[in-house]
DNA sequence: GCCGATTCTTGATCTGCATCATGGCCGCGG
DNA sequence: CCGCGGCCATGATGCAGATCAAGAATCGGC
């Protein structure tokens, strides 16, 4: 079997001169997506230095779990996390699937405990950046700052989209709709739109979803057989751009 | 008919020597509940000087319309709010209800263009506060810009347990969890947990739950057989806080 | 205080997805 | 190479809540 394409770390080679973990924003590939600040080099440096970056995250390895203290919100510069918070009767609801360049953790900043768990889906590689050094630093950086609110208030608006989605979509829409939203993360990143493979099993497609696994294998047979998708396993190509947007848009 | 209690502002009386429309947070009964900042004197000055307070809201009137330029958030002084988003296909999907000292308006940030509507369900009292100058005030006063990062972070984290509710909770526990959660929010302005009148209409209970109209009426019925719930019409009784809170609790 | 419009309730029926059950497939360790 | 465990697919059945339908209660305007 091939090597696996998510297991390839998407930043930039380090430059010799620089220590193994030594993170330069600079350089990485992902900077425009994560930070896409208009901010000088002087600024980016400053930044830099509260960044920290730890061995990459093995599949299943915890980044925090909900109730521990808050410290850091993490970027994935390569792999892929999801988040969850478990349910007072032990069950889990996963809230979102974090790709390279997008930032997760902002739950945590309200109760200066993290209401919410990451868990790698693969070999992930991530950042993580101290919260209370990044409010520091957004107080003398307007930019930042202003960034920050943005991240956050975007978080807020993917929350909503989704609260809808559950609310009032049916399994069909549910699963074309994550599956273009996917589709165009992928793109953001450069990488192919009608491609990929999944890093997540069925069961977190379906508890994310609001469905059950077995839903979510009917959904994929269906969009198969009516040559919307090609599904192999976790590897989905995309056949029917059109209609799957079709299947999604009804209502959204 | 009796006047209605929402009606009645709950803010304190205007201090004679103030405009009619000035507004004064240092009075302002809500402040603790809106901004509990432990800022001096002189900040609080500086943000009273950038509130701003119109008209009071007539039932039904628009805040503020999803897509239109973002300039501010805002604060219900008294009256209640929704918010909601409208989908393709032209349906509305409540997002969430505002209570007097709740704030509301960060998803605009994002875009600058609210990326949600927010509507009067009755007459309101609200402070617009200018994003610009609170982005600028923040940064120069700590506590504030903590403020406002927890604000969004607690925003965050309910939408997340409205998509956990959605996808894990049956119509019982929702509406339980719906009952409880504006229970806790009228303690929390010294108003009864137990007795309170209902401002959203039936239709928007369901929309905001994910339900049907007919069966929030149901479950309100069957909850009032069951001795758990007085209801008349929009006035809500909890005769029985622990069995709600059982019905509720299966998963949250 | 009346009347039309809206909101709410309750019943009957229908349906999409959950649940239950089974078997296949793939990866991994021995 | 075989056997085991986790993941996935697919069929049969059941049920919570949607939909359809019809009154009843409440509201708002005059």
């Amino acid at each position: 079997m091939s090597m696996r394409l998510q297991d390839v770390s998407e930043t930039a080679p380090l430059r010799s001169c620089t220590h193994e973990y030594k993170v330069n924003c600079e350089t990485c590939r992902l900077s425009k997506v994560c930070l896409p600040l208009a901010i000088n080099h002087q600024d980016l440096e400053q930044l830099e230095n509260i960044i920290q970056r730890s061995k990459p995250l093995q599949k299943n390895e915890l980044l925090y779990h909900e109730g521990t203290p808050f410290q850091s919100i993490y970027a994935v510069r390569s792999g892929a996390v999801k988040g969850y918070r478990t349910t007072s009767d032990g069950r889990e609801q996963v809230t979102g699937f974090y790709f390279p360049g997008e930032i997760l953790g902002m739950d945590g900043i309200s109760n200066n405990s993290h209401a919410s768990s990451a868990r790698a889906l693969e070999t992930s590689a991530i950042c993580a950046i101290p919260f209370d050094s990044l409010e520091r630093l957004s107080a003398s950086m307007p930019s930042l700052q202003r960034h920050l609110f943005q991240l956050m208030s975007r978080e807020i608006t993917e929350d909503q989209l989704l609260i809808t989605l559950l609310s009032k979509n049916s399994a069909d829409e549910r699963v074309a709709t994550l599956l273009l939203s996917i589709a165009s993360r992928n793109a953001r990143r450069n990488l192919s739109a009608s491609q990929f493979r999944l890093p997540m099993s069925r069961v977190d497609i379906g508890n994310y979803l609001g469905l059950t696994v077995e839903t979510i294998s009917r959904v994929f047979s269906r969009m198969q057989k009516n040559g919307i998708l090609c599904v192999d396993n976790k590897e989905i190509e995309i056949l029917d751009q059109e209609a799957l947007q079709l299947a999604a848009n009804i209502a959204n």
